[in-house]
DNA sequence: CTAAGTCGGTATCTGAGGATACAGAATATG
DNA sequence: CATATTCTGTATCCTCAGATACCGACTTAG
């Protein structure tokens, strides 16, 4: 079967893409051939997307890694995200109106990219196969985490002090994991990033929350000694 | 028919909803009676849902108003967005793995609410009704929008000066009606508030691109002189 | 082992912007 | 029309956080 052989080859990185979760291998076949995807070939530096072309298709990279940066008006660009293997881009204007897209995403090393048409997702086949309710499902689920994201970065960026943007951050944390002892995912420079602070105040309050005997800490290693001082520095 | 009775006197309001938008009124009423939705009824200052609750359903305004609040750890809250008639909350969570209500939803005025069982919304009949389509269609499409507005605040959150996030956000409102004449939608508190900034230093600020000859304003009324500057000023 | 690069902590200096206060303009209320 | 209230512009003061620089600890490459 000519579709068969078309996407065999990517069959395999397909079926670990989180869109494709829960659907199996053999309809995964059947909905690429409904779907009708697209299968792009860039080299480093190459331009997958670029900001303000025709928006058509969400991507999925199957192969290599890619950047996600937008410019503002006046023209310097900042990269907004790191895609990697698996990962997808243009998923949340994939059902609004915008036509164009929104940011340029160029490959970071040589990639492969999948290219779903927006059309195509909901479904035209009007017996609504049985893995599209699944499909459509995930797709929310993606979409849905993707908001629930943004808004947690809007409550840090919201914060105003330094101080109280580490102790959120903190209480987050290791509310997530469960324990006092966190790991930080992220290194310095790329968690005052993500609070938008520079680095240096970044460990100029976090070396005065340890003075204070509220945290310690060792690189990545951050251990919270006092959670009630925690909670009272996160609102002011 | 039972069920016709039950949200005849809904009817009108729901089919208002954009989460219905293009569905035929006769269709609406067979969506309800697959979806099994509850109308809740709320006093002045009762409490629709509380943070923390079991989330079940996505929750849709019918009458009156509401207002959407979190709590940090410390426990102060603040009020996250004002829902009006039409308005729908929870339905960003609707479709993540999260399993109790983010925020609490408290009514403003004495509200009428539909709840929409989360199951449901996909849909378990196996013959894709074709109205399920168009309702899947609408919610994907809210959700997205709801993102891509997200992370429109997150771009002016992350700009560091205020004079860049002025400049940035009367770039967009000018962009957005195609006018260099700009009626403000937000008064310089409500404005000092989305920046995330303060209303005098804001006003410092404005009053200082004014000075300059770059912008002209009386109250909300704002005319852009210096479309360069506003531009070179953005990115500093 | 040396050199170069990266990462984190710390000190100094400076300025942007917050808090506060107040007065005049605009708007609402009786 | 008079009064009250809300909204806006502006000045003063002062703190928090950014920029910069430097050092020591690690890591990687040659």
């Amino acid at each position: 079967m000519a579709v068969k052989e078309m996407y065999e080859k990517y069959l395999e990185k397909i079926s670990e893409v989180s869109l494709f979760q829960g659907i199996k291998r053999l309809d995964i076949e059947a909905m690429l051939n409904c779907l009708k995807p697209i299968v792009g070939h860039y080299k480093r530096s190459d331009y997958i997307v670029n900001g303000g072309d025709k928006y058509e298709s969400i991507g999925i990279v199957l192969k290599g890694s890619a950047t996600v940066s937008k410019e503002n008006a006046a023209g310097n660009r900042s990269v907004m995200t790191l895609l990697k293997q698996g990962d997808i881009f243009g998923e949340i204007v994939a059902f609004s109106s915008v036509m164009t897209w929104p940011a340029t995403v160029q490959a970071q090393e040589a990639c492969e990219v999948l290219f779903l048409p927006r059309g195509k997702i909901i479904g035209d086949c009007e017996r609504m196969c049985s893995w599209h309710r699944i499909f459509i499902q995930n797709f929310l689920r993606i979409i849905s985490e993707r908001a629930i994201l943004l808004n947690k970065k809007v409550e840090y960026l919201t914060i105003k002090s330094i101080r109280a943007k580490i102790c959120a951050y903190l209480l987050d944390q290791s509310k997530k994991i469960g324990s006092e002892k966190i790991v930080l995912p992220l290194n310095r420079n790329e968690l005052a990033d993500f609070l938008n602070v520079s680095r240096p105040s970044m460990s100029r309050e976090m070396g005065k929350l340890r003075d204070e005997g509220v945290i310690d800490f060792h690189l990545t290693a951050v251990e919270i000694l006092d959670f009630q001082a925690l909670k009272n520095n996160m609102s002011e």
